[in-house]
RNA sequence: CGGGAUGUAGCAUAGUGGUAGUGUUUACGGUUUGGGACCGUAAGGUCCGGGUUCGAUUCCCGGCAUCCCGACCA
């Protein structure tokens, strides 16, 4: 992409509405938009960033068995009525509104209902078990407030998956897999080492669910943690009963905050008895599916990335998610060589920015900075004297400066 | 939803009961060219409604919006 040609623009103060770094940096660098507090438009650069986060979700969950697809916005409220959520008592982040035909809909908070009901359709025996699906949809929040720039707004990205099982053996087998697949994501996120899986309040049908918390100065949960034994409890059901069971004194365990990055429940067979979801058993028996629920905060884990990585001058990238893999910087009149060096680029099939603009060279590296792409390519009079480009990573400091040929075998590694 | 704060140009800010100023940004001209350079010219603004007043961006009332703390996070 040639940066001339980038609607966005970088700005060099923060917005005074925004306290968040998450939201500054994001804002500054021209990856989000604010819309309103708690809805924010993902930019060109913030789509793509993204689109990267779920292409590595999307590949755990495809390993595990998952099924991609997408469900409406719009939800039925006779179906939330079945399972008594449709309430504002009971569920107090609804957003609805009315049909001008007649009759009011909900907009999707969450859709384990609407799913288990299309499900219907396609499950009548254990034949068709187990079924897992996933998809990657806006939720939307009627939150009394929301905070910390894209870490808890109104409309957020969310991968949900859900499992459909026979039996309480086949479900705990997933759900375990499912934890292993979570911990993957993070892995390849470069936050695996700062995240934990904790126990937490579950639904009215599991004594715990499993939250995932990574470690964040700007997230709105608080953990006890042990890092030597790897303990890890939410604060909101740390109990006598709890520490004897993890074999912890609470001495032993520090408060710190968190972000809630992964949410695993079970429901056992209860919501499909709720929704009239069953199958017919081997013997030919009526049985209620069970099922699980597993998300992942697509657009709160680029605020958490942004959060944990970045320093006074922007963001700095894990590699795997950076809008792109290469800043390239044409400097002075150098741009027949910087030309052909993108075109080289792109037909190694090496995402570059190209800051192909008529700008001072003070302004290409501030924005490169602020922009965090990780590795950073300087063509200059400076760099062809010397035989050849400047290579730069954001997260450090010194440069260097290499021949062509070297830096495509070091970025095609 | 309770408490606190704030609304002035695309962004950041100053100030005032009497023609609204600065930085940045944008456009143009010139000098520059390895860390947001400099000079000149120009464009661009008082959240909305009501009240007080000869006159309100300023004071008062109401609304809306945004941020922060708390509550909430099934």
């Amino acid at each position: 992409m040639r940066q001339s040609r980038l609607f966005t623009k970088t700005l060099k103060e923060s917005p005074s509405d925004e306290q968040a770094l998450n939201a500054q940096l994001l804002i500054r660098a021209g990856y989000i938009h604010k819309e309103m507090a708690g809805a924010y438009m993902l930019l060109p650069l913030g789509l793509r960033v993204v689109e990267k986060i779920k292409t590595i979700v999307r590949e755990e969950m495809d390993k595990i068995g998952g099924q991609e697809f997408i469900t409406t916005s719009m939800q039925k409220k006779e179906l939330w009525e079945k399972t008594g959520r449709w309430s504002d008592d009971i569920v107090d982040v609804w957003f609805k509104s009315k049909l001008k035909a007649g009759g009011e809909i909900g907009f999707a908070w969450s859709h384990e209902e609407p799913i288990a009901n299309m499900m219907k359709n396609h499950i009548s025996s254990y034949k068709d078990l187990p079924i897992f699906v996933y998809q990657f949809q806006n939720k939307l929040r009627n939150e009394l407030r929301a905070k910390s720039g894209i870490m808890r707004g109104r409309e957020f990205i969310m991968k949900d998956m859900y499992s459909f099982t026979d039996t309480k053996e086949q479900h705990d087998t997933f759900y375990e897999s499912s934890k292993e697949a979570y911990m993957k994501v993070f892995e390849r996120l470069g936050i695996a080492n700062d995240t934990y899986i904790t126990y937490a309040a579950g639904g009215a049908f599991t004594e715990f669910s499993h939250e995932f918390q990574t470690l964040c100065n700007a997230g709105e949960d608080m953990i006890y943690l042990n890092k030597e034994k790897g303990i890890a409890i939410n604060e909101e059901i740390l109990t006598d009963d709890v520490l004897k069971e993890m074999y912890v004194t609470k001495d032993e365990l520090e408060l710190v905050p968190t972000a809630e990055v992964g949410n695993i429940f079970n429901f056992g067979r209860s919501k499909a008895e709720e929704v009239g979801l069953f199958y017919n058993n081997a013997d030919g028996k009526k049985e209620a599916v069970w099922m699980g629920s597993y998300g992942i905060g697509i657009t709160r884990l680029m605020g958490v990335l942004v959060e944990k990585f970045s320093d006074k001058d922007g963001i700095i990238w894990p590699k795997n998610v950076a809008p792109y893999s290469v800043h390239l910087i044409a400097i002075g009149d150098t741009t027949d060589k910087a030309n052909e060096l993108y075109k080289k680029l792109q037909n190694n099939n090496i995402d570059t920015l190209y800051d192909d603009r008529d700008a001072r060279p003070g302004q290409k590296f501030a924005d490169s900075d602020l922009i965090g792409i990780p590795t950073r390519v300087v063509i200059s009079s400076k760099s062809i004297e010397a035989g050849g480009v400047e290579i730069k990573e954001r997260a450090k400091k010194e440069a260097q400066i290499i021949t062509e040929e070297k830096l495509f075998t070091m970025l095609n590694k």
